[in-house]
DNA sequence: TTACCTGCAAAGAGTTTGCAGGTAG
DNA sequence: CTACCTGCAAACTCTTTGCAGGTAA
């Protein structure tokens, strides 16, 4: 709650107008110490346990979209047909469990890619993703 | 077409029966020097393109799923709403070209990860995965 | 012969779009 | 006041499913 006016500003200087719905969406995803990892159906879920209104599924892709192109979330790449974001837009590596499919995050600082290939020609390298896979033993192969 | 009676051994010894449309995508996928990344859209192009009948697409699912899970295939993470598919199923890593959207391969001798992070409690490591995204420099933010 | 497979069409899941009415600035 | 935004429903894309007829072994 205290920090609405300071969402304001960050969305009004992106451009973009503060309306209720995308204070609302703001404070579910970085009003929050760790990051957070999740899809459009998590963050469904959340608006709907929350006290406030409801929130139309156009307006949760809309604002996600928004706040993706201004770089307030980033897009991860994960086998499946759901998209999953993550507040962390450092670069930075993941584990993925398989059993829960969920992610954490690990920090780029204590893993390091040796040997970087060279691109392909007139190509330059955006980033460097390293997705570690997860199981306990008894999992079936996915 | 000299690799049909390869294919159907395969196949049966798999468990599965070798049919018509199974020994047909088997020689689209493998019949090739290089490793193949696609999609379903892509593979059923190829198939339509080819001499041979067309395969609905139904079974087309079906039968990657089936050579999937029979280990030949491997699905790769993406961001986006497709599966890829890759007929590469050692570990390995990949350019993902955001201009063109295609992958290339990139041998697991040449880049090396380190500081191996220490997975959670219960779990261990069943794969290790790097993606090098590439744009040329006028691309626009993905 | 018969268990397994294919093709079609319908259904499902996730996402996008068009547009009328609402609201931030 | 008005350009931008929201909510709804319809549309779209990719994938899965049910089932009648076909086919490998």
């Amino acid at each position: 709650m205290k920090k609405t006016k300071e969402y304001k500003d960050k969305l009004r200087s992106s451009g973009i107008r503060a309306t209720k719905q995308r204070l609302m969406i703001s404070k579910i995803l970085f009003n929050r110490k760790d990051t957070f990892h999740f899809t459009i159906e998590d963050l469904n879920k959340l608006i709907e346990k929350s006290i406030d209104q409801k929130v139309s599924l156009a307006t949760i892709y809309n604002t996600v979209h928004a706040f993706k192109k201004m770089g307030y979330l980033k897009e991860i790449s994960i086998e499946g047909n759901k998209t999953y974001y993550d507040t962390n837009t450092s670069n930075h590596h993941h584990f993925f469990d398989e059993d829960s499919e969920k992610l954490t995050d690990i920090s780029n600082q204590k893993v390091f890619v040796k040997g970087m290939p060279k691109p392909p020609s007139n190509k330059f390298i955006k980033s460097v993703e390293v997705l570690f896979r997860v199981a306990s033993n008894n999992h079936n192969q996915k």
